[in-house]
DNA sequence: ACCTGAACACCGTTCAAGT
DNA sequence: ACCTGAACACCGTTCAAGT
C-alpha cells in the first residue's frame, strides 16, 4: 500500500477514503486478531500517519461502528416475505452468526457497540420487524422476540470466537459430571465444532419455544 | 489508601495481596467502566508503582480472570438437587445474569476470557451437568444444552451493559415497521427495562423449548 | 480539503536496585 | 520476597504547518 514518502501538504490526489479505512480495518481485525488493528496499525497499513486517519473518521469508535457495517451486510434477511417466519427466522439467525464467525475477533469489539442511526442495521430489523408482524406476532412483543434471539447469537458467535479451550475441565479434579459430560459430548461430536453444535441446539430449542408461543397465542384470539 | 511515600526496598509489611488487586479491579470497573481499571489505575488506587502489582498477578489478562472468579461466587446453583431441572435452570440463569448486570462494564471483558482450570466457575458447572444428567438428559446433550443458555445469558448481559438506546430507530427514517415495534414495546413496558423484558422472554422461550424436548426424549425410551 | 510531523497524556510489561 | 524507579514499546487524539 506505501507509495514510498511523501512530501508534506495536501496531496495531488487522495490516499484515503472512508471506506478503505473501514476495509482495511475489517481485514486487518480478521488478520491480527482485535487488537492487530489500532488506529496506528491501520495508518501504517496505509502508508500514512495516524492523524490522516481522523480527515475521514471521527476516531476508533467510529471505524469500529463502520466494520460492523461490513458485517452486517451479510446477514440474510431474504427469507422474511418469502418464508414462513420460522425458516426466515432460522435463516436469519444462522447468516446472522456466521458473518461474525467469518471475523471471529470482531465480535467482542462490535456488540457492545450501540446501533448508529440511519444503518443497514437499523433496516435488517426493518424486515424483521415488518416479517414477524405481518406474521402475526403482537408488535407489543417483536422487539423482544428479536432482541432475545440476537442475544444468543451474539453470545453464541462470542463463543466461537474464543479458543476452543475455553471451556474444558481440568485433569484429575473435582468435577467428575463435568468431565462425564465433556467426555460424552466429545465421542458424539466427532469432527464437529462444539459451539456449533451449541448453537444449532439453543437455536432449534429457541424456535421451537417461538413455535409453542406462536401457537398459544391463536388460541387466544 | 495511600500511606505517604514509601522508601525503596522491601517494606516490612505487604502491601499487597492477589485478592486486593482482585477486588480493587471490581470496584474501579464498576465504578469507572471497563476503560477505568488499567493496571496504572488499579496500582495508583492501592498506592503502588504500577510494576509492584506483577508481584502478585502475572498481568492484566489474569486480573480479568480474577474478576470473573469474584463475580461467578453470586451464580446461584442450590436449585439443581432441590428443585426440578427446570426451575432450578431459571434460577440459575437469572442469577448469572444478575450477578453481571450488577457490574455492567465486566461483560465485555470477562466473555471472551478462557476459563482457567480449577476456578470455581468449573465447580458450577460440575453441579449444573450433574443436576442435569440426574434429572435424565443424555450426557452427550448436556454441555451444549448449558452452553447454550450461557451463550443467551451472556448476550443478555452484554445487551444491558450497552446503553439502552443501543437499539432505537432514527427519527423520520425509512424503518416503518421498526419503529412501529419500537413504540408498541415502549408502551407495554411501562417502566420496566427493555433489556429485562427480552431476557425474560428469551428465557421462558428456551425453557419452553427445553421441556418439550425433554419430553420427546422420554417418548423415544 | 487532506496530508505530515510533533506533541500530549496515556497504556502493559520488564528489570535492576534496594531492603 | 516484595517494593521503587527507570525504561521500552506501545496507544488515541490534537493541532500547527504545508500544499
Amino acid at each position: 500500500m506505501q507509495t514510498g514518502k511523501r512530501r508534506v501538504g495536501r496531496p495531488t490526489t487522495n490516499v484515503l477514503t472512508r471506506d478503505l479505512i473501514m476495509q482495511t480495518s475489517l481485514r486487518l481485525i480478521t488478520e491480527r486478531g482485535a487488537t492487530g488493528a489500532s488506529m496506528r496499525d491501520i495508518s501504517r497499513e496505509l502508508g500514512v500517519q495516524p492523524s490522516a486517519l481522523y480527515n475521514h473518521v471521527s476516531g476508533h469508535e467510529d471505524v469500529i461502528g463502520g466494520v460492523r457495517e461490513l458485517v452486517s451486510e451479510r446477514i440474510d434477511v431474504s427469507g422474511f416475505g418469502t418464508e414462513p417466519w420460522i425458516a426466515a427466522l432460522d435463516r436469519w439467525a444462522k447468516s446472522y452468526r456466521l458473518a461474525f464467525a467469518a471475523h471471529p475477533p470482531t465480535i467482542a469489539l462490535l456488540a457492545v457497540q450501540p446501533l448508529t442511526e440511519q444503518s443497514r442495521v437499523g433496516t435488517m430489523y426493518d424486515v424483521v420487524c415488518r416479517g414477524l408482524i405481518d406474521a402475526g406476532w403482537p408488535e407489543a412483543r417483536v422487539l423482544s422476540l428479536v432482541v432475545a434471539l440476537e442475544n444468543f447469537i451474539l453470545g453464541a458467535a462470542l463463543d466461537r470466537a474464543a479458543t476452543s479451550e475455553i471451556l474444558r475441565p481440568g485433569v484429575s479434579d473435582s468435577t467428575p459430571s463435568f468431565q462425564r459430560a465433556y467426555a460424552a459430548r466429545e465421542e458424539s461430536l466427532g469432527e464437529a465444532s462444539a459451539a456449533d453444535a451449541a448453537f444449532d441446539f439453543g437455536l432449534a430449542t429457541m424456535l421451537a419455544g417461538l413455535e409453542a408461543e406462536y401457537a398459544a397465542l391463536s388460541q387466544d384470539a
